[in-house]
Parts: C-alpha cells; structure tokens; sequence
DNA sequence: ACCGCTCTTTACAACGTTGTATTCAACGTT
DNA sequence: AACGTTGAATACAACGTTGTAAAGAGCGGT
C-alpha cells in the first residue's frame, strides 16, 4: 500500500534516481520519460517519505513554536502570525505547550525533538537566563520576555515603556488611585517585573504615591486570577479608581468581578489591560490595552531565526524591540 | 559539535550497537560498560537523531492535530485536550492550522507530512464526504463534523440533540420569537445543518412556527460575525426575544450587538450559545451554553487513534457520541 | 576436556532518500 | 574525422539509526 521510489522506477522502467529528479523539478529530465514517471506516480499514490529525505538533506523544514499555553488568547493569536510568517520561509510551524512548567521548559530549550526541527521560537514563561546558559543546540528565537543574558536572539516589546504609557494614560484621565493586578515576586515573573516596574515610574513621574496595598499579585494571569485579585483589592477597602491589569484575561476577570460588585466601569473604576486580544473588542465595556504588533513580533522572530539557523554563529545574539500603541476604548473613558 | 553514535562509540572504546543498546536501555549490558558510555554520552552531549531512527523504526510518536483556527478559543481549548491526552500514549502533537481552506484541507488530509506523522485528528471545516473517499494513507479520525459517508473514525457530539435542547431551554424560559445565528446554506457547513435542525425541531414540538426572518446566516463564527448577523436581525424588525447562536464567539459578538443597541440581556433578549469556551463564564452578562464534554471527545478520538494505529485495516470506521451538557447561566434567565 | 547454556558484544544490512561521479548518446564546431 | 559540449540517465555511497544473526566469553555439569 505504501509505495517507494523504488516501486515507481520498475513501474516507469527507469532507474530510482530518475524518479527522484522528477520529483525534485530536476531540469534535465526528458518530457516524455518525466510523463511517464509521473503516471507511475499517480497510478501507485506515491509520496516521499519525509523522514529519509530530511535525513539524507539534513534539514526538515519545520520549525517549533513552543508557548505556555494556547488557550490564553494572546499565545493563540500569536500562533497564528508565527504560522504565518513562517509560511513565507516555506516552514511548516509544530506547535508546542510548555504549561510553563519548568522542567518541560528545559527539555524544550535543549532540544526534546532534536533533528525533526530546524529551530525554535520560544516564549518562556519559567526559564531563567541560568536556564538557558545550558546548551541548546538548536538554534532559538525568544519571543516575550527579558531574560538576562540569555545568549540567544530576542524579539519583545518594551514592557517599562508600554506599562508606564499606559499607566499615565489613566493618569491623564484623572485618575488618582490607580491599582495594578498582576504582580509575581519569583525570579521568574520577569514580564511582570518590568510591567511594574513602567507602572511605578508612571506614578513617580506623576507625583502619585506607590500604594503598596494597590499592587495585587497574580500567579497565572487567567480571567478566574484577574477576578480574584480584583475581589481581593475591593475588600481590602484600598478603593482604587483605576486598575491596570498586567494583560487582557486578568482585565476580563476584573471587569466581571467589578459588575458582581456593582460597580461601573468607567465611571466608578477604570480598567486596562495589555495585549489587545479579540475578546476585549467585544467585551461589555470594551477593554482598553496595549496593543503589540503581533504580526511583527512574529516576523521579526521567524527572520531572526532564518539569520541564524543559515549561520549559527554568525552576529552575535540581537535584541529586537517591537513597537506598540494604545488602544484606548470605553473601559477607560473620561 | 552534533555528535553521532559512532562518536559515542569511539569515545567510549564500544561499537556503535553497544552505544545503541545504552542509549535505548537494553538488559544486557555490563554496569562498567554502561557506566562508560554513559559518560561517553554526557561528554560529547550526544542527542539521538530521531529522523534516522524514525526511518529506521518506521514509526514517530508524533501525531497531528487540524484544526481551522487556534484563535477560536473552542479550537484552542479542544488542542490543549487533545495534547494531554496524546501525552498519555506517550505522543507529542503537531498542531496544525488549516483556516478551513479546502485546498489545505485537502492537503492535510491525504497526508502533507507524509512519515513525519503516525496518525492525524482531523476537524473538518470545508471537507466533505466526497473529498475524504479520496485516499487518506495516514491513519486518521475525525473531531467535531458528522460527514456522511466519510469512511473514517469519528467523534462529535450529538449536534441535533443539543441545538434541540438549548431551544426547548429558551422556549422553557417563556420566549416565543427564537431566533438562530450561524445558519450556513453551502455544503460545507455539515455543523451548521444539523444545529439548524435541532432549533427547527425543537420549535415544531412546542408548536411554534418556524420564521425564516429569525434564522441569520453566518459565514463565518467569530465575534465580529455574531455581531453584524445581530445587528442586521434587529434592523430586520424581526424583534427576535430570544437568540440561539451556533457557538460561543457569535453569541459573545451578539451580546455586544445588543448592549449597543440599548437592549438588555436576557430582559429583552435571551442569548445561548455552544461549545462552553472560557470567555463565557466571564462575560457580562455569563453566557449559557451547550456543553460538549472536550477531555472526553479528545480522549475518545485519542484513544480511537490509537487503535487505528495499531490495525489500520481493524474493526470497520466507528462513530462515537460524546455527551454535552447545558450550563444555564444569566443570559437566559427567566 | 567437552558440551551446552547464558550473558555480552559485535558486524552487517536495511530503512528511503539524494549528492557525486560517471556513463552514454547526440550535437555542433573545427 | 576527431573534438569538446551539453543533455539524459544511471550506479553507488551516504545520512544515523536499529533489528538480526552471530560470535566470543564465562560458567556449571557431565
């Protein structure tokens, strides 16, 4: 049932390596034996195996894109413009979900599925630059975090910066007691850090304090935590009047808990998020956030990693910074 | 700096086989001998070429998933169920997005990754049953459409019976205009169908007409889509007071619809969707729904998989139901 | 001392493909 | 008529791994 090069030859009456220049566009192959090797072709439904043949170039044309988890939006709709963008470089993309956890992580970074990718993009969510000083042989793109001293290639945008945009938007609108859910006090909450880090300048810039009791942490940044935390900060009695959410699934989650309240938004509390998924287009209110070029992190990332598994140690690892806007909606209206 | 067996082997004053036999754990090895090879392997950091030994061994561990888009939360919610339970086969799973494009479809399903891959799940968009009596040399089983005919294994939940029993909840509830978003009149929307006979049976049972103005059609089941098949329902005069949508990102694009039209959810208008996605159970207000049970469907097509596997020509193509459940939550209240 | 047994290690071939080098034929040029 | 040039097809080896069969080492029982 399943046919080989082989098969087709002695039904075409030529040798092996014939059939494979046809099937690889070979130029010299004269009309009228390549119409007849490719009626065998037809004839037996004859595909190569994919494995001998990336075994003898080398080389396999997939690459992986490895992300905590596809069901947070963000991760998702960047899949779809890492899909894309490889598209272009003719790679098909294998889709991988850490969960974050570490010990996956590691595996991941060191190459679980060594020889059937020719790189990786790779969004870390626990993996610290120590981590990563362990060797991964094959060659590597992160997308979304700063990890120092990684050693490797990296595309993110400007968290302090986007954060503190953000932030003295809020401020602008004449909000006094602007709360942040979110914050993660490990060694590897390094997006979160850097967020905070924007929205404490932000305030510092402004001549607003830094409430401690505003800052609220988060382990995950799910609807369910952004719920939670924003619960937490209403019975605290810190009476916050804005809250900027380290991403849109935690903003989701506050909004729902502020209706469960009762209160209004954005009258009584405004709310922001960062990422700009398509859920907070639709959501009731309408989410104001901080929208990355999504379409870009991914390109720039699938090109670097092009650049890099053409020549491994070519240019030293690069940092690329994405540029990013604010999206200002009803959530966070005057 | 990528090492093979015989470097290994060399290394470690062994043959090549004996390094093999090491690497994949084989008995009968003396500890001295091992203990050498073994530290052989970490010297060199020596990593087996899984596309030698996949040819050799004629079999993967990889198994693919097609979907039409990760950014349709179901998809990605049923991807990371899907995953969890390949791991328990010891699989790893290359997610594929094929946009519901035929073509692609068509592609994936006679086996794109050709060897790369021992099997494929399989959710359909545009394919038909004619398409699939096309050969398909992977070992294959489809999720989530009912293609007559299709000469494959297969799981979905029972469509008909759930759109039936979503619609007698909303008649239930004393609503009398039920309106349906998502009707597809092409070929490829077998989804589309058999929902569309659910509501239209469960309204002839409780002896309510069937209003061609209340059922809008949708090409598409994103956010964007419910919301202008809302909008164009309510400009319709149609006054629809209650509205079954097809699955949860139209519904979540019709409560936005609503709330800009000035109407209140459910007081004017009850909403239902399905497929029971998270954003749901955060939405304001909460999102009834139809819920399909994923861990079970993804185990089910998993597991049916696996027995493909392991006789491709076994017992004849099954067809499993996977059972869903009704979460009544605040948009159809009575 | 020999046999048969188990344990350990090995040589060889094969998985299906493609790059290199080669052969053979046909052609136009000198 | 001999030549180089080009086109078309081929044989062979190699990519790195593992299954098969077989060889060698060590043992106890006769």
């Amino acid at each position: 049932m399943r046919h080989r090069l082989k098969d087709v030859a002695e039904r075409a009456g030529v040798s092996v390596k014939t059939v494979s220049n046809v099937v690889n566009g070979y130029a010299h192959v004269r009309p009228d034996t390549r119409a007849r090797v490719l009626e065998a072709i037809e004839l037996l439904g004859y595909r190569p195996n994919l494995n001998a043949r990336n075994l003898r170039r080398g080389r396999t044309g997939v690459i992986a894109l490895a992300v905590p988890e596809l069901d947070l939006p963000y991760f998702a709709e960047l899949a779809r413009h890492v899909v894309a963008a490889a598209a272009r470089h003719d790679w098909t993309v294998l889709i991988d979900q850490t969960g974050g956890d570490p010990t996956r992580e590691r595996e991941v970074a060191s190459g679980i599925r060594d020889h059937m990718i020719d790189g990786l993009v790779f969004s870390p969510l626990a993996l610290t630059g120590a981590d990563l000083a362990a060797v991964h042989p094959t060659p590597m793109v992160l997308v979304g975090e700063r990890v120092d001293h990684a050693g490797a290639d990296h595309v993110a945008v400007d968290n302090v910066a986007a954060a503190h945009d953000m932030t003295a938007h809020l401020i602008g609108t004449g909000r006094r007691r602007v709360a942040a859910i979110g914050a993660q006090h490990t060694v590897e909450g390094v997006t979160a850090r850097l967020r905070l880090a924007g929205y404490t300048a932000a305030l510092e810039a402004a001549g607003l304090p830094v409430d401690p009791t505003l800052i609220a942490p988060a382990t995950h940044w799910h609807r369910a935590d952004g719920a939670a935390a924003m619960r937490a900060l209403l019975e605290s009695g810190a009476r916050p009047d804005a809250v900027f959410c380290f991403n849109d699934t935690l903003a989701l989650g506050a909004l729902r808990a502020l209706h469960d309240a009762g209160l209004r938004v954005p009258d009584d509390v405004a709310v922001a998020g960062f990422d700009d998924i398509e859920d907070g287009r639709y959501s009731v209110p309408t989410l104001s956030t901080v929208a990355p070029d999504k379409a870009d992190l991914a390109a720039l990332a699938v090109d670097l990693l092009a650049a890099r598994i053409a020549a491994p140690d070519g240019a030293p690892p690069g940092e690329r910074t994405v540029p990013h806007t604010l999206h200002v909606r009803e959530s966070t209206a005057a």
